[in-house]
RNA sequence: GGACGAUUAGCUCAGCUGGUUAGAGCACUACAUUCACAUUGUAGAGGUCGUUGGUUCAAAUCCAUCAUCGUCCACCA
């Protein structure tokens, strides 16, 4: 007769835990020692490389809960006879942490430039490391059975040796280029961006018309006819930009513009004179059918400074201010100030015709949603074409798959449709790019520009005198100069993503480590939707890259989580959810088996307080049905049943039923139907173990004696059946289930850990 | 502008390759119960499966169309 508490005290969750994590079973080195000698067959290792939350922040409630879904499959996949290794880590996230910190400085009165790099550094990382033992907590509140003798950082020095040696390899193989093109400056950020990087938001704006007067008094005249003015006139989002003007581009078949093809613009304030051209790209119907073209600070215009040879000529910084070869008035403005400005001046001299307000698509930065700057700049690309196409063909011959499948055309079409991958960021937090300039950057960029020129001509038309031969080295180390030769370092770090992409092999140690040869490729890769294209398809490309195999051949995408209402959870409306009151409040299990059934991939999912109420109340029918049956049993009988749930037992109608039952959860889990498997449990440990099975053993032992045989029975196959549920409940609810199997242990029921059991056999 | 997905009970969703009275959880109603269960048990109400057509002996399930919503992609000045 055992006493018991009444009810499942979710307190107890962190000391479950910790028997866990002290087991050291989490390792799949160990676990496979403990299936040896239990005589257990050790099947294939079983690998997730989990996501690595970024180490600038606390955990939200759709971090912990995506850890639900790894931890399922992981710890079914342990007690099924596979060594598991669920290997945990955190990410750096350069952009994002270098943008919190820095405001986490001013904040304090402090900046970044008053630091300095490495200071900045130095603080940045301290920083991140007391983030990350919180996060690593929030992991191991949900259950999360992860090797944590494996946790590693993305700036790990490890880490970033494979990261160079892929960089390098890539260098070699000209993969890897410098090139000067039109790329999304962030000005607030201050570094360029990704394309994948930057997002598209409807903002207020303007729709400006502006005359650009002929240069020839004839082409006026007939412009006065045909045009009703004196000039063309051009219609732009962006006034500003039309200092950096070289073009004004219209339709050949426009019939209007015909006559003007070839002629000659006076482009208005800048003073310069421009030809107007013609492109068929140019659409008729939109504005007035004449386009102002500025090559600097237009992606689209870029193409057609280059398709009909422009000069391209730079009016604005990084900074997003005004600069370059304009009026002095208005050098170091803002675009919008500037906008302004010319704007009026304009209007005075009659070339502004009217200013309509109009809401369009603005690019800006995804991390700080500041308007995204379109300026020439060089930068470090990756030439992904060639992985991309073998990405592609092993989703059309079936060898990576998406879950859910829509999602994998999505990929699908990311992976066709790929642009070179501008990996350089001009930030402090992250590696830097390992690349020496022999005789500095400017020289190197210089002679990249100027095709087929050499270092003498340098000399000669800047008047500045070389100091190295405009070579580059990639390495990590400075290289040794020679006759006086002065090597520069690359300031620019990687893309963060650049780092993460190579996750699963730099996490096992790159293709020469020991845990790479026992655990690549991963067996699958669990993460939410967003970052799809960002992690997943990089991970594959590089993996294929360097590894010559897919990392995993399974991408399972979560649900989303949103907020009680339906809407997107985000601190700044304040309707997120704390994990930490829900764990307080209802427990790990409950969480986890709210997410199995909501959070499907593909769906949404509504915190729902009263959903994981009843997820509640099943966790706690758990634990009172084990306690009904413990309090059954007497002491006296113990040491019998124990000895015959250890023997073999006798095949019964509810042994059969049971065996099935775990073999269809099994299924369900391995076809990621968790779902199915979470509600599969429910149905028949609370609907057929419970309401059915001990309320006909409670029935047929009621007026035994104790110690009789038809009570040894009875209560030796409840007992058996109670815990082969257990064990099959437990990677849903690995607390409750491994709480009470503590409890059978301790009367000698059971032994050891519940997490490291093996299921019944099939 | 394009692609993809969704539309099933009050809410969140299952329903795989078409086949008897369409399911779950939560919420709801009635009764029972303090017998292990912050309850639990039993019973019940609630859906013409977004629209309109079509294929079929048979459609929530396949096809087409429209509508609404969502996500992603896209340089439209």
């Amino acid at each position: 007769m055992q006493e018991l508490p009444k009810a499942y005290n979710s307190d107890t969750e962190k000391e479950i835990s910790k028997l866990w994590y002290e087991s050291g079973l989490t390792n799949p080195d160990k676990m496979a020692e403990h299936l040896k000698e239990s005589g257990e067959e050790v099947k294939e290792p079983f690998v997730i490389t989990l996501p690595p939350p970024n180490a600038n922040g606390n955990l939200h409630l759709g971090h912990v809960c995506g850890y639900s879904f790894h931890d399922v499959m992981g710890r079914y996949m342990r007690m099924t006879g596979h060594p598991t290794l669920l290997l945990p880590g955190k990410d750096h996230a350069g952009i994002q942490t270098e943008t919190v910190f820095a405001k986490h400085l001013s904040e304090q009165g402090k900046s970044k430039q008053e630091l300095g790099r490495e200071k900045f550094y130095e603080e940045t990382y301290k920083f991140c490391m007391s983030n990350i033992e919180n996060a690593r907590e929030q992991e191991k509140r949900i259950g999360l059975s992860a090797d944590y003798s494996r946790e590693l950082f993305t700036l790990d020095p490890g880490l970033t040796e494979i990261v160079y040696e892929t960089f390098s390899q890539m260098f070699d193989e000209g993969l890897v280029y410098r090139d000067k093109r039109i790329i999304n400056q962030c000005p607030s950020c201050m570094t360029a961006l990704a394309d994948i990087d930057v997002e598209h938001e409807e903002r207020r704006g303007i729709f400006a018309y502006i005359i650009y007067p002929f240069v020839e008094e004839e082409d006026r005249k007939l412009a006065k006819e045909l045009l009703g003015v004196e000039g063309i006139t051009v219609a732009t989002t962006r006034p500003e930009t039309m200092l950096g003007d070289t073009a004004v581009v219209v339709n050949p078949k426009d019939k209007r513009y015909k006559a003007f093809v070839g002629k000659k613009v006076l482009l208005p304030i800048a003073e310069r004179e421009i030809s107007v051209i013609a492109d068929e790209d140019t659409d008729m119907e939109m504005g007035t059918g004449a386009v102002k073209v500025t090559p600097a600070h237009s992606s689209v215009d870029f193409e057609i400074g280059k398709k009909h040879g422009l000069e391209v000529v730079n009016v604005i910084n990084e900074e997003g201010k005004m600069e370059g070869d304009i009026p002095e008035r208005f050098k170091g403005m803002e675009t919008v100030e500037c906008s302004k400005a010319l704007s009026k001046e304009l209007e005075k001299q009659g070339l502004l015709i009217k200013i309509e307000n109009i809401r369009h698509e603005v690019t800006v930065c995804e991390r700080c949603r500041t308007p995204i700057e379109p300026i020439i700049s060089n930068q470090w690309y990756l030439d992904v074409s060639s992985l991309a196409k073998k990405a592609q063909k092993n989703i059309k011959k079936g060898k990576l798959r998406v879950f859910p499948k829509g999602q994998q055309k999505a990929l699908s079409h990311f992976f066709e449709e790929i642009q070179p991958w501008c990996i350089s960021r001009q930030l402090w937090w992250g590696q830097r790019i390992p690349i020496w300039y022999s005789g500095g950057k400017k020289l190197y960029d210089w002679l990249h520009e100027n095709e087929g020129k050499s270092v003498e001509d340098y000399k000669e038309e800047t008047g500045k005198e070389p100091t190295g031969t405009g070579k580059l080295y990639v390495g990590a180390e400075r290289p040794e100069s020679k006759n006086g030769e002065v090597w520069e370092e690359e300031t620019d770090v990687f893309d963060t993503w650049f780092s993460s992409g190579q996750w699963p092999f730099s996490t096992l140690g790159g293709p020469d480590g020991e845990d790479f040869k026992k655990f690549y490729p991963t067996s699958m890769m669990i993460h939410a939707r967003d970052i799809l294209f960002w992690w997943s398809a990089r991970m594959v490309m590089m993996g294929l890259y360097r590894t010559e195999k897919l990392p995993f051949s399974d991408i399972f995408l979560t649900g989303m989580i949103l907020a009680p209402d339906g809407s997107k959870m985000s601190k700044s409306k304040g309707n997120s959810v704390e994990p930490k009151e829900i764990f307080e409040k209802y427990g790990a299990d409950s969480l986890r088996l709210w997410y199995y059934s909501d959070a499907l991939p593909g769906s949404n999912a509504p915190v729902r307080e009263e959903k994981i109420k009843g997820n509640r109340n099943f966790v706690n029918k758990v634990w009172n049905a084990s306690r009904f049956i413990l309090m059954n049993v007497e002491d006296s009988e113990i040491g019998e049943i124990s000895k015959r749930i250890e023997g073999p037992m006798e095949e019964t109608e509810r042994m059969k039923r049971t065996r099935d039952h775990v073999k269809k959860v099994g299924e369900y889990i391995e076809k990621y139907q968790f779902n199915l498997g979470s509600e599969k449990i429910r149905e028949f440990f609370w609907h057929e173990f419970c309401d059915i099975w001990i309320e006909q053993v409670k029935e047929s032992i009621e007026d035994e004696e104790i110690g009789s045989e038809k009570r040894i029975l009875y209560l030796s196959e409840l007992l058996y059946l109670l815990k082969e549920n257990l064990k099959i409940m437990h990677p849903f609810m690995p607390f409750v289930t491994e709480s009470v199997w503590q409890e059978l242990s301790k009367l000698g029921l059971a032994k050891g850990l519940l997490m490291s059991e093996q299921m019944m056999s099939r």
